[in-house]
DNA sequence: TTTGTGGTTTTGAACGTTCAAAATCGCGAG
DNA sequence: CTCGCGATTTTGAACGTTCAAAACCACAAA
C-alpha cells in the first residue's frame, strides 16, 4: 500500500517529505524557517531536527516564483580598458559576496555582451528574466547612464562611485580627495615643501578628485605643487619623461603623490634615471590602491588601501533597504581611507 | 466586463499575456520560444512579434522550477593568501562571464563563509538549493577535496587546473611547463647561455611546473641552470637578495626566468642594486601573466600570457557537456601560452 | 455553559512555466 | 467520401514553495 513517495526523484528532500515527517503540515514547516516566532517552541525543534536529518534546505526557484524574492544580487561588471583594467574590482568582488553572503544573498555576474556597447540592454534583460532583487554598479560616473537607466526602470540598486544630483543618491565611495590630501599632509609631516602629482585618465570622477584634493591640502598648507600635466595614455613613457623633466628642473620636487600604483611605478623610474634614490633621503612616492605590487616593490610603497569591505557591506545594506521598501536614505556613503606608510614615504 | 488582468501586477509581461495578445495557446509560445521548428513559420512570426512588442522574457524561476535547468553556473571562489592573491582572478572571471553568456548561461559567485574552513559546506548549500546547473572551481590542487567532494556529488563540474589521476578529467588549464619551457628557448636564442629562475610557493602544481619546464628545458638545450631555491614567503625581500648573491657570483647567469610578473619585480630590483641593467645589453628577464604591470615597468617586462578566453570556453563547453548528458570527454584541455616579448628581453 | 481571544496549525490557491498527452488540422491515399 | 498520418496546436497537470484565509485549541472572561 504505496502512500506516495518518501522522496522526490532528483534526490533532494522536498518540504512536503520534511512536513510529513515531522507530523506536521507544510506550511509549519515553511513558518519554522521563515517566521520561527510562530510556531511553538516544541514543534520548532521537531521541525528543525527533521531538517537537520534530511539536509533540508528550500528550492530556491519555487521560492522566488511564488514569493517574488529573489535573494540574489546583480552586479554589472564595468567594461573597462583591457590594458588598464580597475586593480581593486577583484578584491571588491569578494568583499561584495562576503557582504551580500552575511544577509544570505548570492551575488549573480553579468556584463554587457561581446561587442555590445549599450551596457542598459544587459539590464533589461536580466531585469526581466526577473533573476535578481536589485544591482549593483561600480565605476560609476556622475552622471552615469546606467543609474538614469536604472532609476527610470524603478529597480532596487546601489552605486560604487557617487551619481550625479538628479539621482537618487544610492551610493558609497571613498573620500578621493581626502585621501590624496592625507597623502599631502603626510610628505609635509616628513618636511616635504615642494611635493609633484601624477595622475592619469582624469575625466574619471575618482581620478580628478584625487588631484583636487592634491591641490587643495598643498594650497592649504602653503606647499609649492608640481601637478604634472596629463599624460597621454597612448604613450606611457611620457608620464615618466614628464617626471623626469621636473627632476632636472630649477625647482625640484622632493616627493611625489601619484593616482595609482602603476603611476607611482614610473616616477620610481623617472626617480632612478635621474640618478636619485627612492625613498628617505631621496625621493618620497605615494601610489594609490594599495595593490599587492606594493609589497614587491623597492623600497616598498607607500599607498592608499581602501576600505573595500566597509564599502560592499554599505552598498549591500542600502541595496536590501530599497529592497525591503524600508526607509531609503537619501545621501550616500563616504568612506575613509588609510594610508599604509612603507618605506617609499618613511 | 472584466476578462482578467491583461497584464500582471509585477509590471512584466506572462507567456499568457503573449498567448492572449497573439491569440495562440500558452505552450504555443513557449514553442516558439524553446522548439520553434514546431511552430507554423506563419505562427512563430507573429508569436516573435508580440513578444517583442510586450518584451516579454521567461521567468527564470518559474522556468527552472518546472524544468529542472537552472541556466547558472555557480563559481567557487578560491580563498587565496589576500597579500598574493591570484593575479588573473578578474580576467579570468570576465572570460567565464563572457564565455558562459555565449552559452545563455549566468554565473553565480560564491565563497565559503568568512572563517569557514571548509569549502565544501559552501558548495552543499548551494547545491541543495538547486541554484546551479554545475560548478566551475579555479586554483585547483592535484588532488583537490573540492574536486573530490563534488565528484562524490556527482554534480557537473569543470575545473581550471588539473584534477588528479583518479579523479573526473574534466579540466582546462595551461601547459605551465612548456610556458617555462618556451621563454628558456626565447633566451636561448637571444644568446643566453647560462640562465636564473626565481620561483615561489612551489607547493602550487602549477608553480612547480614551472620551475620543472625550465629545468627540463635548460637541460635539453644543454644549457647552464641556476634555480634559486625557495623563498620564504614571509621575507620577500629574501629573494631579491639571493639573486644579487647569484649575480655576484663566478657564474653570472645573463638571464632570469620568473614564476610571476610581481617576482619579476624583484629580480629588476636586485639586478639594479648590482649596478646592471635589465635588458639588452644586460641581464633578461621574463616574468609570468602578463599582468598591466608589465607595461609600466622600465623596460616593459617580457612576459607569458595565459589565453583566459579559451580556457573559460572549454570550461563552459565541458561544464554544459556533462549537464546535458552528452559524451563525457575524459581527457582534460592543455592550452598553450603566448610569450609576449618586451624590451626587458629583446 | 457560552463566548471570545490569542496563539498555533492546517487548507486551498496561486506564482509562471514546461511536460505529457490529447485534440485538431490539412491533405493524399484508398 | 473516409481513413490515416504527420504537422501543429491545445489542454490538464505538475514543479515546490509561500500567501491568505480558515480552522483548531486552550484558556480566561462573562
Amino acid at each position: 500500500m504505496p502512500e506516495g513517495p518518501r522522496r522526490s526523484r532528483s534526490g533532494a528532500a522536498t518540504i512536503e517529505e520534511v512536513a510529513r515527517a515531522a507530523g506536521v503540515s507544510r506550511q509549519t514547516v515553511s513558518n519554522a524557517l521563515n517566521a520561527p516566532h510562530r510556531v511553538r517552541a516544541e514543534t520548532l525543534e521537531r521541525v528543525s531536527t527533521v531538517i537537520r536529518e534530511l539536509g533540508y534546505q528550500p528550492d530556491q526557484s519555487a521560492r522566488s516564483l511564488r514569493s517574488g524574492a529573489r535573494r540574489t544580487i546583480g552586479y554589472l561588471a564595468p567594461v573597462d580598458d583591457p590594458l588598464d583594467p580597475n586593480p581593486l574590482m577583484a578584491g571588491f568582488l569578494e568583499a561584495l559576496v562576503d557582504a551580500a553572503g552575511e544577509h544570505g544573498r548570492r551575488v549573480l555576474l553579468f556584463r554587457p555582451a561581446r561587442g555590445e556597447a549599450d551596457p542598459t540592454a544587459a539590464i533589461d534583460e536580466l531585469v526581466a528574466a526577473r533573476q535578481v532583487d536589485g544591482l549593483v554598479l561600480a565605476d560609476v560616473l556622475t552622471d552615469d547612464p546606467r543609474i538614469a537607466h536604472v532609476a527610470r526602470l524603478g529597480i532596487p540598486f546601489a552605486a560604487f562611485g557617487r551619481t550625479g544630483p538628479g539621482q537618487p543618491q544610492h551610493w558609497a565611495d571613498i573620500a578621493n580627495d581626502a585621501a590624496t590630501a592625507g597623502v599631502v599632509r603626510h610628505l609635509a609631516e616628513r618636511g616635504h615643501r615642494r611635493i609633484g602629482y601624477l595622475g592619469a585618465a582624469e575625466e574619471l570622477p575618482w581620478m580628478a578628485a584625487r588631484r583636487a584634493g592634491f591641490l587643495a591640502e598643498t594650497g592649504r598648507l602653503g606647499l609649492s605643487a608640481a601637478p604634472l600635466p596629463l599624460p597621454d595614455p597612448t604613450a606611457p613613457a611620457a608620464s615618466a619623461e614628464a617626471v623626469r623633466a621636473l627632476l632636472r628642473g630649477p625647482d625640484r620636487p622632493t616627493a611625489f603623490a601619484t593616482g595609482s600604483d602603476l603611476l607611482a611605478l614610473d616616477v620610481y623610474e623617472a626617480v632612478r634615471a635621474e640618478g636619485l634614490a627612492v625613498g628617505p633621503g631621496g625621493v618620497a612616492v605615494t601610489g594609490f590602491y594599495d595593490s599587492p605590487l606594493c609589497r614587491h616593490l623597492h623600497p616598498p610603497l607607500t599607498s592608499v588601501r581602501l576600505p573595500l569591505r566597509a564599502i560592499a557591506a554599505g552598498l549591500v545594506a542600502r541595496l536590501l533597504d530599497q529592497v525591503h521598501g524600508g526607509a531609503v536614505p537619501t545621501a550616500g556613503l563616504e568612506l575613509p581611507t588609510e594610508l599604509v606608510v612603507r618605506a617609499s614615504s618613511g
